[in-house]
RNA sequence: GGCCAGGUAGCUCAGUUGGUAGAGCAGCGGACUGAAAAUCCGCGUGUCGGCGGUUCGAUUCCGUCCCUGGCCA
């Protein structure tokens, strides 16, 4: 067991890695090891109903130790990394307060960047007014917006639809400019800081593991599973089913994916997501980090994450 | 065995009236401040099936061989 006695500045211990790069199992072995607390930063098992497509941790999984930041919102609602940031912090906080170690598990970089590192204070947005220009912007081509965004905003890089509409939303519900409250947002000192072990798989093995995964989703029922949340009265455009898998099945039950080609859509996608997230973790992680070979059992990358964690702590 | 259609990037194909070639997809690299599994940006040398011939020059024209698919025996 882990003799440290957790306090308020002990530095938190995060895996990180790709999707399908096996951070929950090792997460569950370590439950066994130590007295710990699971917090999830992952933008998509936040979704409740969403279960399969995005991997969530099994029922036997989640009796290992308590999980933080599943669940939380219907498909259709919004959450944001703000939102985690915040709450996350208060989960680390009272499991801290119980003695406990908490443990971020998760693949979404930004959400790990707005926990460790803070995001800027956003101004109010009045939600009514919001809403009504999202309809608004929604039927406007992607050009059209970004050449809105560039002129409300000189200073905009560019970066989409996604992007424009948000650069749009803060000029005109704000009056500010995005890009000077970003300037001018004060290094926020930061609460908790990060350890973090980032599992890590040569591509082939990872694009193998990608494509046993979808296919083992694909026989438990993930089209099953989006038919019913469709059934429910979520629309196909919602968040929660924007995600790898759940879109492609969105197209395959609106016939717009045959079935022949469902399984290879789901793979690619994903493989692509994974990259991104290698592009992430390669470039944008802050503070220690070291690497887990992912090839390893659960069991060795448990045991060699808690002594590279203890070591870290002691070499403060 | 005969006839026809093909053999060009990992895949599907376009093209060169003869001056060694380019799209989509896949793949690779990158960005990332409240939708982030999202949203964007960048990257195309490959014996143009093999061998001969014509030509200053052949992936392109001619011959021949090999391979694939279809039709006829």
């Amino acid at each position: 067991m882990l003799s440290l006695i957790p306090d308020h500045r002990t530095p938190i211990p995060v895996i990180a890695g790709p999707t399908a790069s096996g951070k929950t199992a090792i997460a569950t072995v370590l439950a066994s090891l130590a007295s710990v607390e699971f917090v999830s930063a992952d933008s998509r098992q936040i979704y409740r109903g969403l279960d399969i497509g995005t991997a969530k941790p099994t029922a036997a999984e989640r009796a290992a130790a308590p999980y933080h930041g599943l669940d939380l919102v219907e498909p259709d609602e919004r959450y944001s990394a703000g939102r985690f940031a915040r709450e996350a912090a208060e989960w680390i906080a009272g499991i801290l307060a119980r003695g406990r170690l908490p443990l971020v598990v998760g693949g979404t970089g930004f959400y790990l960047k707005a926990l460790f590192e803070g995001l800027f204070e956003e101004p109010h947005l009045d939600p009514g007014a919001r809403d009504a220009l999202r309809r608004e912007l929604a039927g406007r081509d992607s050009i059209e917006l970004e050449r809105w965004a560039k002129r409300l905003d000189p200073a905009w890089m560019g970066g989409g639809r996604q992007r424009a509409q948000r650069v749009i939303e803060v000029a005109l519900l704000t009056g500010r400019r995005l890009s000077d409250l970003h300037a001018e947002a004060a290094a926020a000192t930061p609460r908790f800081r990060p350890v973090t072990f980032l599992v890590t798989l040569p591509r082939p093995e990872l694009h193998r593991r990608i494509e046993r995964r979808a296919v083992a989703m694909l026989e438990a029922g993930l089209v099953e599973e989006t038919r019913s949340v469709l059934r429910r009265g979520v629309g196909p455009d919602a968040p929660g089913l924007s995600g790898v898998g759940y879109r492609q099945c969105v197209d395959h039950v609106l016939g717009r994916l045959p079935q022949s080609e469902l399984a290879a859509a789901i793979v690619t996608a994903t493989r692509r997501y994974a990259k991104r997230q290698e592009t992430w973790f390669r470039h944008q992680l802050k503070g220690p980090v070291r690497q887990l070979d992912g090839t390893g059992s659960p069991q060795a990358l448990a045991r060699e994450l808690l002594a590279g964690y203890r070591a870290a702590c002691e070499s403060e």
